[in-house]
DNA sequence: TGGTGGAATACTGTATACGATTTTAGTATA
DNA sequence: TATACTAAAATCGTATACAGTATTCCACCA
């Protein structure tokens, strides 16, 4: 199957990928013109694209003044990886309920890419990506759409900020370990065990990250 | 302070009413031409309209067919009240560490207000929004905008489907106590009993609903 | 010097116009 | 009759053009 790309859903994904690699930074205003001139289409699709932004929280408009780049602050960061903990644990359950081994074969193999990613010499610019698809296909069995939309959301304002920090193998590979470990509990139907070790992997990223964030501050 | 109005926000607030109340019933394709000459606009802010309630999730787009009002099925509204459940009673311990008097003072009087609506010959039209005003009021002080922007989502999806069923006075007035109860409690700033009183108050309404949705289907 | 008023400028918001895609209707053909 | 094809209509997506609002900068005055 084929997908039509619009012009507006092309401009969302490059300007979303230059948000969350920081090749735009926090704060900086987005002009309209600027951008339409830099990518060879109009404003509409620029206005477009930078409203759905906003909806991802990536962005935010002041009427008649435009758009800027959020900025986060530290707080905001322990409220996203607070509210990840919260609903992919909640999720976690459903979705161990229903889940098939089709399902987790599928899994498997994200993790197989993963490894891939962590060998020498990878570029981690896609380990957000990878993350959330594997994230994803845990919960996805468990049916509840809107739930996701919503982890979704919070996935891609957490790997902006995780991009700034992560650059140790170390948390690379804890994270790697802990998507295993994760596996096997799903293979398992650990709802119990899952919803523990998830709430740890995330609260422990997330505090890696505040972390991170105090010491430049 | 005066709040200049953009067409598009204008735009925004009409069609959302007009989805909430069933004017536009669900399934309903949204024809840009159609709503920019109904409201006198040219289809521009219709178009980022649209785009905007699709992230509130109150339609939805698919690329060079249009807008369609999202149609619900009963598990996304057990979903949504899911939801809502989890999120309110994680952030409303979060308030209660920090509410002032203040605050509280300021909730009294939009249960006021309640009382108002409640009596006899009044219409249920600001129901929704005056709902969320308390629960938005009684969170507030959490400081945590981002669960607060989830739940304001997650109102407005529910509101809609509430006034199809809501038109018993038995479940406002039950509400209306339970919002008495809840706010006694967070006087006591008494955590525990606030969370318990809430994913009650919020699950036996969602309960209620699918309840009246599967009497209809 | 510091502050005020007011054009000039830059940018956003909206309308109009055009091109592309999908849907519909009708016709021909098996 | 059913299906495949084609042309027309309807609708969406995007570019261009204009209108409205904020910002900047400079002259003027206290």
């Amino acid at each position: 199957m084929i997908t039509r790309k619009t012009v507006t859903s092309s401009v969302v994904d490059v300007l979303r990928e230059k948000i969350i690699s920081h090749e735009i930074e926090a704060g900086t205003p987005l002009r309209q013109n600027a951008l339409a001139d830099e990518l060879n289409v109009s404003r509409i699709p620029v206005r477009e694209a930078l409203l759905q932004l906003e909806a991802e929280g990536l962005v935010e408009f002041a009427p008649h003044r435009g758009a800027v780049a959020t900025r986060i602050s530290v707080d905001e960061v322990n409220e996203l990886f607070g509210l990840r903990a919260i609903l992919e644990c909640d999720i976690v359950g459903y979705a161990l309920a229903r889940v098939t081994d089709d399902d987790l074969e599928k899994s498997q193999l994200i993790l197989k890419e993963f490894d891939e990613l962590l060998k020498p010499g990878a570029d981690m610019h896609a380990w957000g990506a990878l993350n959330w698809k594997f994230h994803r296909s845990i919960y996805l069995p468990s049916g509840r759409k809107r739930t996701l939309g919503l982890i979704r959301q919070l996935h891609t304002n957490c790997d902006r900020y995780l991009r700034i920090q992560i650059q140790l193998v170390a948390d690379y590979s804890r994270a790697e370990e802990e998507h295993h470990e994760l596996l096997r509990l799903c293979w398992a139907r650990d709802k119990r065990g899952a919803r523990k070790l998830l709430k740890s992997h995330i609260l422990t990223t997330g505090r890696g990250l505040v972390r991170a964030f105090k010491a430049v501050a």
